[in-house]
DNA sequence: TTCCGACAGTGGGGTCGCAAT
DNA sequence: ATTGCGACCCCACTATCGGAA
């Protein structure tokens, strides 16, 4: 198979909306592709991810490519084995060495291939369909029911192995995927809701658990035997560096073990420090000075397996049972039962004061549906606002292209009367606000550089985000987290805009 | 026939490690 | 020493398709 077929393939999927004929599409290239080694790649890349996780190769080290090829030669398997190449060069020093290699690769590609293979790298395919949409596509190739091949993907990292399986073995085949302590399960992940009251409707009366939402990093913690190893959400392997979870793995009075949670640092008093210290610290390699270093805590809200048994369909009930179990207390995260919203309420405000993110509401009688948003778990947090003015827009990219998509926001300062920027932001925006905003926004533009437009700052916006936390980009020594457009406001000018200080009292 | 669950896209700030300057 | 880049932590929200109701 050449790389060029999948190239093609890639056009037709991005050039049509229908999921059901993206499907066939994928589909028919995973079944001309050679069951093995190819069929593994050729998933692999139709599913916007290589199997290397890092090439060493950004937007910027690919922003200048060789001179195409006229004619197409490479294969998928050719440039598989390039990316390994290239993830070989990280950390070795050699930069010189990879441009090299960068450019023996770019050059034996057609314009199209270069294009595809620059996409694939930068995980911006951008043809409408990605993982999800594979295992459908795997499905349908191999003539097996879509269920077993999700079931099989809860087991299994990366989606390339579970198509190389359906490809040559069909069923039995995918069947052999399953939950083995040491290997990651994709992490189950949670929708949303605006507040309590909305979360609990979504449960009809049934009762729920109200866990605590710390703010902190997702780990699944695999002991098996006095092997631990700990994964982060996207499954990489951290073990080196969170030692305190390894320990309070290995001290549990179990064989196995497959823990859910979340590690984050404490103060003295028990009170989570902003999110930023625990990032600096779950990022740091050993850093072997402990001298006043505060641990790690880590709590858990879910079990996977235990001794053994499988829990991943049992009810969330018995999970949570078996976790209390397992675990000592102080290592489970905090979490109500109840059928009473009130209650769920209580705790709420209860949590958010004691500084933790909010609260995760679950059905208690769901399995641990994993790799999937589902609606058993539905998360609450507290939700700030303030009212911001546009500075600056930035043209969009993709679907925004030719649109004025991402608002720089500024706060007023009353001390000087200008405004002190505290970030972007482009969510929040229907497509009418879009094109509301790009006409106003021309209207008021005072000059350009790049793909920023600036403005007269007199636009002025509601913004909702989720804190305020330290930032060394911004001059005010600010940043909002998780800013996005609530409503533009004609009503308030901006000298009616929100002050610097009113942001200062939020920290 | 209408409703709604699940996906993909569109980017945000911060932190680290590494290499080049 | 400082800066730029790549990778990866944390993400929210809207539009859309197609199966569920």
């Amino acid at each position: 198979m050449l790389l060029t077929e999948l190239v093609t393939t890639h056009g037709a999927v991005a050039a049509t909306r229908s999921r059901l004929r993206k499907r066939e599409l994928l589909a028919q290239a995973l079944r001309t592709a050679e069951p093995g080694d190819e069929v593994e790649v050729v998933a692999a890349f139709l599913s916007g991810r290589p199997r290397q996780r890092r090439t060493g190769l950004g937007w910027r080290t690919l922003a200048r490519l060789p001179a195409p090829a006229v004619e197409p030669s490479l294969t998928p398997l050719e440039v598989d084995a390039a990316l390994d190449r290239f993830a070989a060069f990280a950390g070795s020093g050699s930069q010189a060495a990879r441009a090299a290699a960068v450019d023996e690769l770019f050059s034996r590609a057609t314009a199209h291939e270069q294009d595809f293979v620059r996409r694939l790298i930068l995980g911006e395919l951008r043809q409408g369909a990605l993982d999800s949409l594979l295992l459908d596509a795997i499905a349908a190739a191999a003539d097996v029911p879509l269920a077993v091949v999700r079931r099989a993907a809860m087991f299994s990292a990366l989606s390339g192995p579970l198509a190389r399986a359906a490809l040559t073995g069909g069923e039995p085949a995918l069947e052999s995927f399953r939950l083995v302590p040491g290997r990651p399960v994709r992490p189950m992940l949670a929708s949303s809701a605006p507040d309590v009251a909305a979360a609990m409707e979504r449960f009809a009366g049934a009762p729920v658990a109200a866990d605590t939402k710390l703010d902190g990093i997702r780990v699944q913690v695999h002991r098996d035997g006095d092997e631990v190893v700990v994964f982060t959400r996207s499954l990489d392997d951290i073990t080196d560096r969170l030692p305190e979870v390894v320990a309070l793995a290995r001290s549990l009075d179990v064989r196995s073990v497959v823990l859910d949670g979340e590690a984050l640092l404490l103060d003295d008093a028990g009170r989570p420090l902003p999110f930023q210290e625990t990032a600096s610290r779950t990022g740091t390699h050993e850093a072997d000075g402990e001298g006043g270093r505060l641990p790690l805590t880590v709590r858990f809200f879910d079990v996977l397996h235990h001794d053994g048994t499988d829990l991943v369909d049992a009810p969330a009930a018995e999970r949570l049972a078996t976790l209390d179990r397992v675990l000592p207390p102080q290592a489970v995260v905090p979490r109500v039962v109840t059928t009473d919203p009130d209650e769920v309420a209580t705790f709420f405000a209860d949590t958010v004061a004691s500084g933790n993110e909010g609260l995760v509401v679950k059905a208690l009688d769901a399995p641990y549906a994993a790799g999937r948003r589902g609606a058993a778990w539905v998360k609450v947090k507290p939700r700030h606002t303030l009212d911001l003015v546009v500075l600056a827009v930035e043209w969009g990219s993709g679907r925004r292209r030719g649109m004025l998509s991402n608002i720089h926001l500024g706060a007023r300062d009353p001390a000087t009367g200008d405004f002190v920027m505290l970030g972007k932001t482009f969510k929040g925006m229907t497509d009418a606000m879009l094109t509301w905003q790009t006409e106003r926004f021309l209207a008021l533009e005072t000059g350009r550089e790049g793909h920023v437009v600036y403005v007269r700052p007199v636009q002025v916006v509601e913004i909702a985000f989720d804190g305020v936390q330290r930032s060394t980009r911004y001059p005010g020594g600010m940043a909002l987290r998780f800013a996005r457009v609530v409503r533009y406001r004609d009503d308030k000018t901006a000298a009616e805009a929100d002050t610097v200080d009113a942001v200062r009292a939020l920290r």
